[in-house]
DNA sequence: TTTAGGG
DNA sequence: CCCTAAA
């Protein structure tokens, strides 16, 4: 018989269920936190830790607060420490946060000044025997010439004084249309380098500048409407197969090869975290906007343009290339989109600091104009460096013909914040740091042109009228990455309620003037920009807040104090949304495929058999209680195709046969639950003669 | 947080 | 498996 358990009980058919169900509140905890409740708390705590900042900077009257402290910590203690830090000429920044409950803490180093190197360094600290979670924020992938130009780090916060920071940030709409009319040639070369991962000494945050044992150097020059002669010299570890697609939807990002590795890699570090923000209330609320739909509105089309397309993608995605292609660009675009919001929550990428600086821009002779028929050709050399300044210009504008060179020395990446777990092979951070690099350009850019501080607007005006072929004006000529402004987001951020929770938490950090402390990039090397309008800024720090972190309770004030940032204008909000979004969502990926087993089903039916159709809960708990990647919609799945499947036949099944016992049982359940809405809690009617009846219906095995 | 369903 | 509206 097939209900012999029942018997067993006393029952002829389904025992009813004899477990009252606890009290909701009882019930809880065998949920696992996820990704985005450590983003928010670290959102907290990075607001908090900008709160102490300034309170610090104003009680001291110093100018500690030009020097863009980039720190995220948990507690005073961390603020501390990086006050001792300070002063030192390089200036790491360390940002490490102590999760009271885990030992785990992550800790910030950003680029140095010295080398026009981005580093990324860790820090563990000797007492931490447990489980160590890393955590890095790479402030910027120096992307530095190879000839050696003399290009500045814009990574360091600290480096306030003057340089031409021409890369200034107009007000209004950052959106920078599409050049396509002047044809763009790219030569990006780019550098990542990741320094020392494990530095024992924690006492010596110096020492870590300068030793630098992988690097990964990458020249990437990408002709975009050439014929692109891709060459691809590549300095010790070259990436396998790399290539620079010219076309966006040549590529794909990522593969469900990828996603499963990355999964891997990263299931553990999203388990182990143990964060408990301050303020429920408002983190819920934070989720709940993050997560309305508002924030969801597809990217424009008009991302596939050409120009920035095939320097983002082509550039960055190497990895891929070898991917299938897509050849419905818009389809591409969603399945981009897609991948990057996926694995979004696996690896908190983050990039802050307002959209990318401009770099230097020069003219440059000694290399290799490309031949268009355009009015223009410009060359990007991948470099770091916040300054943009046109190094050297010869435009030449005599007749019609002529062709105004750039030669443009770097684009800054912003920040980037990647997490993994100690377990972590190095292999998998690179690839991580890969992702993270390439879903950040991949996502929705446009570039941006500065004139003498303005930016140029109107997209159709030629160079000529721009005046941008005038040889004097390439001195103070800019270029800069910013999100570009597809949306018009509605207007979400109504007045009642704080701007942090108005909007984009993130976002607002990146414009109050704590922000510009915490904001490493050009921010605070254009004070006399308004804030409220700098687009670029809006992107900044926005997603600055991704780490995971322990608050106490005092971050909360800490918090609000940055709540009271000045307004910024709609216009820069607009901006902002979308662009979260779409950042944020890069990174996160689809959990891996775990079929389940035949002794999983079994568990599962049986579980169900007892428990009824509505309680995955309960199943969860009762059957796959240390199954923690089975959560109860799950299972609540799983019976709905375990249904599905005993239905159909059993040619049409796939995947590994489940014993038709099983399925029969499954049908027996199924049926019998669905006339029995697993009504009965406590007392249950075992009179009633449906229950009875139900067995009746039951196939006999 | 769970359930319930659609995708 | 994912995503979400509802509860």
């Amino acid at each position: 018989m097939v209900f012999k358990k029942r018997q067993d009980h006393g029952f002829n058919g389904f025992r009813l269920p004899t477990i009252p169900r606890a009290p909701r509140s009882v019930r809880r905890g065998l949920r696992k936190k996820t990704v985005e409740d450590t983003q928010i708390c670290a959102f907290e705590l990075l607001a908090s830790i900008a709160g102490k900042l300034l309170r610090e900077s104003e009680s001291s009257a110093s100018s500690n607060a030009s020097e863009g402290i980039d720190l995220l910590a948990c507690g005073k203690d961390a603020v501390k420490q990086e006050r001792e830090f300070e002063d030192k000429p390089f200036k790491a920044e360390w940002l490490y946060q102590r999760n009271c409950g885990d030992s785990s803490f992550a800790f910030e180093m950003a680029s140095q000044n010295i080398s026009h190197k981005s580093t990324l360094k860790e820090f563990s600290h000797a007492e931490s025997d447990d489980v160590l979670e890393r955590t890095s924020f790479i402030k910027s992938f120096d992307c530095s010439q190879k000839a050696g130009g003399d290009v500045k780090s814009v990574i360091c916060k600290s480096k306030t004084d003057s340089e031409n920071y021409s890369s200034k940030v107009e007000g209004g709409s950052p959106q920078f249309g599409e050049s396509s009319d002047a044809n763009v040639n790219i030569e990006a070369e780019r550098r990542l380098e990741v320094v020392g991962l494990k530095n024992e000494d924690a006492n010596k945050p110096n020492i870590c500048s300068s030793k630098v044992p992988t690097e990964l150097f990458l020249e990437s020059p990408a002709a975009i409407n050439s014929d692109s002669n891709v060459k691809l010299p590549l300095r010790q570890n070259s990436v396998p197969n790399a290539c620079f697609p010219r076309y966006r939807n040549d590529t794909k990002l990522g593969s469900r090869d990828d996603d499963e590795n990355l999964s891997r890699c990263f299931k553990r570090s999203t388990k182990l975290k143990a964060f408990r923000p301050p303020t429920r209330i408002a983190d819920r609320r934070i989720r709940k906007l993050l997560t309305s739909k508002y924030w969801k509105v597809a990217p424009k089309l008009k991302d596939c343009e050409l120009p920035r397309s095939a320097f983002v993608d082509g550039g960055l995605k190497p990895l891929y290339c070898k991917r299938k292609t897509c050849h419905d660009r818009q389809k591409c675009q969603r399945d981009i989109l897609f991948k990057r919001r996926k694995l979004f929550d696996q690896i908190s990428v983050v990039t802050s600091d307002g959209g990318f600086s401009s770099e230097s821009v020069s003219n440059s002779p000694e290399k290799g104009m490309t031949e268009d028929k355009n009015d223009s050709a410009a060359i990007l050399h991948g470099a770091n460096g916040v300054s943009s300044s046109v190094l050297g210009h010869q435009a030449s504008f005599h007749s019609k013909d002529s062709h105004v060179k750039f030669s443009i020395k770097s684009f800054r990446v912003p920040e980037l914040f990647i997490e993994v777990p100690e377990t972590a092979t190095v292999g998998s951070l690179k690839r991580t740091i890969m992702e993270a690099v390439t879903s950040i350009l991949g996502s929705g850019l446009d570039v941006g042109i500065l004139l003498q501080g303005k930016k140029v607007r109107d997209d159709n005006r030629t160079l000529m009228q721009t005046g941008i072929s005038c040889k004097d004006n390439l001195d103070s000529l800019g270029f800069m990455l910013e999100p570009n402004t597809v949306q018009t987001p509605p207007p979400t951020c109504s007045s009642d309620l704080p701007p942090l929770l108005s909007c984009d938490s993130s976002q607002l950090l990146t414009r109050s003037p704590e922000n510009l402390v915490l904001d490493s990039g050009i921010s605070d090397t254009l004070p006399d920009l308004p804030l409220t309008n700098s687009s670029n800024h809006v992107d900044s720090n926005h997603d600055t807040v991704s780490s995971p972190t322990d608050m106490n309770d005092k971050t909360t004030p800490d918090t609000k104090a940055i709540v009271a940032v000045p307004a910024m204008s709609m216009e820069a909000l607009a901006v902002v949304p979308l662009n979260q979004k779409t950042r944020r969502s890069e990174l996160v990926q689809r959990r891996t495929r775990r079929p389940f087993s035949v002794s999983e089903v079994e568990a599962l039916v049986h579980a169900v058999e007892e428990l009824g159709t509505g309680r995955w809960r309960d199943v969860k708990l009762r059957a796959f209680e240390n199954a923690d990647h089975r959560t109860y919609v799950d299972l609540k799945d799983k019976w709905k195709t375990l249904v599905h499947t005993a239905k159909i036949a059993p040619q049409q099944r796939r995947g590994e046969p489940v014993p038709q016992e099983l399925l029969d049982r499954v049908l027996a359940a199924h049926s019998y639950w669905s006339q029995h809405q697993a009504k009965p809690q406590g007392k249950h009617q075992a009179g009633t003669p449906k229950i009875m009846e139900a067995p009746a219906e039951v196939p006999i095995e």
